[in-house]
DNA sequence: AATATTTGCTAAAACGATTTAGTTAAATTA
DNA sequence: TAATTTAACTAAATCGTTTTAGCAAATATT
């Protein structure tokens, strides 16, 4: 019982294929065919359940209804909450999701672009890794819809949907300052990208405002969660007279509070705490941690309206947007004044 | 500048294309083209750039080099890390992924499995919801690679990769009730999943060895996280007798452990707790949680190699095995005798 | 020297759709 | 009645590959 082509339904109808394409494509009126005529197709079409196959379709119209979703990791809470949200929308769009894990790592994404490109998919969106911009500019001259998010990059001028990181710490910072916190540590992954250089500046702003000197911790991204703890545990002993924390990402967090946990630091007695992200571990941490929480639902929502508007109109001459969104700042026990 | 076709390399090199793709599938040999000739059609292939057009090769080989993955919710950190780890193995092995999430809702993973099969996936990984056998058998009998994992199908025979879920809640639970505890309930979602009734099974297999009673709670699943809580503290509230409690999944296990918060229950002394799944939340909680820890690298390892096998090896006549998985059992502080 | 084999390469048919450029017959208009 | 328009449909080209079947020249065999 092999599948169906589009020459069996013509032929068992007695008709031509360039017929049934027509009327399968809703073109029947525009190319007037009879009203009976388009029946009896439909019918037949429906009865044998016949679907046209999207690869042949694909390479004809150049069309691939793909979309190249490319994120940092994602097992990351973050990113596959995101993606979670994204692949919704996508696949009531029509579209399908591709998607990899970049790991931050440049080359390793070159690669995933190409096999994207290779792919034919119809829009990408990344959350980009230094050192790419050849790359995304070079999909960009070809007229493909890119939004990033996340993070951008300097010399890529597309959509881009992100929130305000710098805002974000430099709050976060004075909120601990307020408390009465005076020797205040940022720990986060060393990384030139926008995102983590915002986050940082914001730290040093806040501390700059209040004329505090800044103690920051950078830590060279591992999978090996072995060599997170360490630098940071080492950090920590170092510097005893710390009494607030301020961790980077949603990992180093993570990875902050076993730190925590294993040398026996009180919080926020010992140290006050503040993450960046805000996920389960953070709420059910004792004491709960304070933590910035970006709004997923909106960072996703932005990057699938942008792209799908991008997708849907043919009109290249539409300036690119960037999207800044808030985040919330979520107050809890630990960063409470001592 | 448009995109090269291999006819643009032959007219270029006045060859037929027929000689340029022998030569870039590596069939220069077999087909006896010359040593001299192959290295020139390499030479220009490689000095500019060009790469076959995937679909076009798809739409004549009926390969995609994709593979279908269909996971409860990529969400969910459980079948994230999965996922990620899966998704590692695939690339590396020229495959890609498309993914999806089944909230274990039948119809969506219908709609979804057409949509895969639309799409001429090569293989399909799937992480079935109840109700889609046929579905699955249909695939089976077209001659599709089907792996699935987390779950079986009472009535499919395929591969399947799962963890032994009776034997652990069973173990798990012997290991509360030697710890002292008597009035032990399970808290689940209500499913008729297999793994689900199996890990039900182990707990109320042990209870039955001691003569305790079983107290089960089963929760409709609702993305409304609220709905889920809810219930959880009603049922702590109404049997207060109970001195354990055992989560059936990460998910009800997270939620639990944020009604305990709630209701101010001191761990282990007022309740002992054990959970299914591992992972930070319960590593990070205060005291930390005891817990089933599956093994995921070697589900997702097992599961890709099955997949790989059965595409790479055109044998159709290799029966369907099924893997079961021993799982760690990680005893923490919240399941210590008291 | 005639025949068979090997070497080196290619024309053309497929894969399954979309789309361009017609064709034919009927209906309208002049 | 002849010329034009319209309605209803279709043949064939196209997208970019792979693969089957086969050709011509060179070499080997009898």
């Amino acid at each position: 019982m092999k599948k169906l082509s589009i020459v069996d339904i013509a032929n068992h109808l007695n008709v031509s294929k360039t017929t049934v394409s027509f009327i399968l494509n809703g073109r029947a009126q525009e190319k007037r065919i009879g009203k009976e005529l388009v029946e009896r197709v439909q019918k037949f079409v429906d009865e044998v359940g016949y679907k046209p196959n999207s690869l042949a379709k694909s390479l004809r119209t150049g069309k691939s209804n793909t979309i190249g979703l490319m994120v940092e990791d994602i097992s990351n809470p973050f990113f596959s909450a995101i993606a979670r949200l994204i692949e919704d929308r996508a696949y009531k769009n029509g579209y399908k999701i591709i998607y990899c894990s970049t790991d931050n790592d440049t080359l390793k994404t070159k690669e995933l672009i190409n096999m994207f490109r290779d792919r034919h998919v119809d829009g990408y969106i990344i959350a980009p890794p230094e050192g790419i911009e050849d790359d995304i500019n070079s999909l960009l001259k070809q007229g493909m819809p890119v939004v990033l998010f996340d993070r951008h990059l300097p010399n890529v001028s597309t959509d881009c949907v992100e929130i305000d990181n710098l805002f974000s710490t430099y709050n976060a910072t004075k909120h601990l300052i307020q408390q009465g916190y005076k020797n205040i540590a940022f720990i986060t992954f060393a990384s030139g990208q926008t995102q983590m250089q915002a986050r940082l500046q914001g730290y040093r702003n806040a501390l700059s405002d209040s004329g505090y000197k800044p103690a920051v911790l950078e830590i060279v991204f591992n999978q090996n969660e072995d060599l997170i703890l360490a630098p940071i545990a080492n950090f920590l002993k170092k510097n005893k007279k710390l009494d607030a924390v301020f961790f980077g990402t949603n990992h180093v967090g993570t990875c902050g509070l076993k730190v925590i946990n294993n040398l026996g630091i009180k919080v926020p007695s010992d140290l006050a705490l503040v993450s960046f992200d805000d996920y389960d571990v953070f709420k059910l941490f004792s004491p709960p941690v304070t933590a910035i929480a970006q709004p997923i639902e909106a960072i996703a929502d932005n990057v699938i309206t942008v792209l799908l508007n991008k997708l849907n109109t043919s009109s290249r001459h539409i300036s690119s947007q960037s999207i800044i969104l808030k985040t919330d700042f979520n107050i809890r026990a630990s960063s409470k004044h001592r």
